[in-house]
RNA sequence: GUGGCUAUAGCUCAGCGGCAGAGCACCUGACUGUGGCUCAGGGGGUCGCGGGUUCAAAUCCCGUUAGCCACCCCA
C-alpha cells in the first residue's frame, strides 16, 4: 500500500468542512477591508526565497524543498507566501498609488519534523499591505486578523502579543548592547543560546529554558533602545488598537524568525494547541520590496495557519461547527420500488428537484428493501423522503414523508415541488 | 536535525509467550410499503512492515515506516 508522504494530510468530513469554512471566512473578511486576492505559483526560483527570507534562517538553510528542473533551473516549493507576492508586485510593475492590499491562500512546503500543528505541506492565508508606512496600516492589519478570528468564533481563544523590533537606525544599537550582555553572561546560558549569540541573538530572548529565562530578566530591553520614530510608531499602533477595543499584551521578547521584519511584530496565540501556538502572525517589513529589486515600498502583513485553526476549532464545542452530522446533507431522499418504471420515474423526478435547486439523494444501487432505504434516508440527514411505490405508480402521485415529524401525505406528482416549498425545504442550501 | 512514547476490526481501545477480543460503527431480521428506540443475528484482521529468538510471537529482541509529545523552528 502506498501511503501519503510524511507530513502531508488528507482533509475529509468535518475537517474538510472546517477547511472550507476558513477559506470562505478569509474571503469575506478580507474583502470587507478591500483586500484583493492574488494567486501566485507554488514554486519559484530558489533564489527568491533565499534573498527575501534570509540565507541564514532555518527555513532557507534546511527546510526548503529545492530541486533542479530538466533545464537545470534551481526551483523551490514555496515555504511561505510573502516572497511570491512581492515578486509579483515587482515583476508586474503594479502601480501603488496609496495602499495596495493583497491576500493569498494556499499550500506551503517546509521540510520539518512533523508534529501536530506542523506539517510539510501546510496551508496558509496571508495579507500584505504595500505603500503605507503609517501606524494606522499596522493597526488595520492586526485588526483584520482579529476580525477573521472573530468570524470563526475564535476571538475568545486567542491572545494578541505585540512588540517592536526597531528599525535600521536603532536595531543595530540594540543588537550591540544585547551582544555585549549575552557574551558577558554566556556561562549562564544553555548551549543553544550560546550558539545563537552571533547567528541570531534576538532569538535568544525567546528561549524557554529556566536558566536563560532568568538570565534575560536583566537583559537590555528593545523597548528601551528604540529610536524616537520607532517609539512614536509603536505608541501610535497601541493607541489605535486600544481605541478599537482590541486587547493586546506587549511582549518584549516576541521576535520573528524571518530576517525582513522591522518595527511592529505580532502574533495571535492560543493556549489550546501546545507548542505550535501561533495561529496568525506577522509584522512590518519595509525593506523587502526594495531588496527584491522593486521600489522602496514600506509593507506590513501577516500569515495564518489553516491546519492550526482547524485543530483549534475541532476542540471547541460542536455548536460552533454546524453541519457536522450526516455524511451528506441533502434535503430530499428518494425511496422507490424495485421495478424499472419506478426507478426511471425516481431518477427523472430527482433531476427535476435538483434543477429547482433542491438538494436530492437517489439510491443508485439495486435490491434495497424499503426498510433499508429508509434507514439510509435517516442517516443521510435528509429532511423528507419522497416515496415512489406501487400505489403511487398507479395514481401518478408521490408520497412525501417528513422525517422529523413522522407525518406523511400523498399528492399528485405535479404538486411535489409546491408541497416541498410549503414544507420549507430550502433551495440551494 | 535531537530525545521520548505509540502502532491490534471503519473508529476508540483491551489482550503482553499458548484458539484474535470488547464497545461504538456497519449489514440483515423482528406479521410480505416506512427511519430513529429496543431486541436477535451477521460480516469484517497480513495484530504497520521486514527480520530474529522460541516447540510456539499480536506479545520478547533488532531494524524500518508512520503518528504523537517535547526540543529546534514556525503559521
Amino acid at each position: 500500500m502506498i501511503q501519503k508522504v510524511r507530513g502531508t494530510r488528507d482533509f475529509f468530513g468535518p475537517e474538510e468542512r472546517l477547511f472550507c469554512r476558513i477559506e470562505s471566512a478569509t474571503g469575506r473578511v478580507f474583502r470587507r477591508y478591500g483586500i484583493q486576492q492574488v494567486r501566485t505559483p507554488i514554486f519559484e526560483e530558489a533564489a527568491l526565497f533565499s534573498r527575501s527570507i534570509g540565507e541564514a534562517t532555518d527555513i532557507v538553510s534546511k527546510e526548503m524543498y529545492t530541486f533542479a528542473d530538466r533545464k537545470g533551473r534551481l526551483l523551490s516549493l514555496r515555504p511561505e507566501g510573502t516572497a511570491s507576492v512581492v515578486r509579483f508586485l515587482v515583476e508586474e510593475k503594479i502601480q501603488v498609488t496609496d495602499t495596495l492590499k493583497l491576500f493569498y491562500l494556499g499550500p506551503m512546503f517546509r521540510y520539518e519534523r512533523p508534529q501536530a500543528g506542523r506539517y510539510r505541506q501546510f496551508h496558509q492565508f496571508g495579507i500584505e499591505y504595500f505603500g503605507t508606512p503609517t501606524a494606522a496600516a499596522d493597526a488595520e492589519v492586526i485588526s483584520v486578523g482579529h476580525a477573521l478570528l472573530q468570524e470563526l468564533g475564535l476571538s475568545g481563544h486567542a491572545t494578541l502579543l505585540i512588540n517592536s523590533l526597531g528599525c535600521a537606525a536603532c536595531r543595530p544599537v540594540f543588537l550591540d548592547h544585547l551582544g555585549v550582555f549575552l557574551k558577558d553572561r554566556a556561562a549562564d546560558l544553555c548551549e543553544e543560546c550560546r550558539d545563537r549569540i552571533d547567528r541570531n541573538p534576538l532569538r535568544c530572548l525567546d528561549c524557554k529554558r529556566d536558566g536563560c529565562v532568568h538570565a534575560y530578566e536583566s537583559s537590555p530591553k528593545i523597548s528601551e533602545s528604540l529610536c524616537e520614530l520607532c517609539r512614536r510608531h509603536d505608541a501610535e499602533v497601541k493607541e489605535l488598537l486600544a481605541d478599537a477595543g482590541l486587547a493586546f499584551t506587549a511582549r518584549d521578547r516576541l521576535v520573528r524568525g524571518l530576517d525582513y521584519y522591522v518595527r511592529t511584530v505580532f502574533e495571535f496565540v492560543t493556549a489550546a494547541l501546545g507548542a505550535q501556538d501561533a495561529v496568525i502572525a506577522g509584522g512590518r517589513y519595509d525593506g523587502l520590496v526594495a531588496a527584491l529589486g522593486g521600489p522602496d515600498l514600506p509593507a506590513v502583513g501577516f500569515a495564518g495557519g489553516i491546519e492550526r485553526l482547524i485543530e483549534l476549532m475541532s476542540k471547541l464545542p460542536a455548536s460552533s461547527t454546524p453541519g457536522a452530522a450526516g455524511a451528506c446533507s441533502a434535503s430530499v431522499f428518494f425511496v422507490c420500488a424495485e421495478d424499472r418504471a419506478a426507478r426511471r420515474r425516481a431518477f427523472n423526478l430527482a433531476e427535476r428537484l435538483r434543477a429547482s435547486q433542491i438538494s436530492t439523494l437517489l439510491p443508485l444501487s439495486d435490491g434495497k428493501s424499503f426498510k433499508s432505504q429508509f434507514r439510509a434516508a435517516d442517516k443521510s440527514g435528509a429532511r423528507v423522503v419522497v416515496i415512489l411505490g406501487e400505489e403511487e405508480a398507479k395514481t401518478n402521485s408521490v408520497s412525501i414523508k417528513d422525517l422529523s415529524r413522522g407525518e406523511q401525505q400523498t399528492v399528485p406528482e405535479s404538486d411535489l415541488i409546491p408541497t416541498l416549498d410549503r414544507m420549507g425545504i430550502p433551495r440551494d442550501a
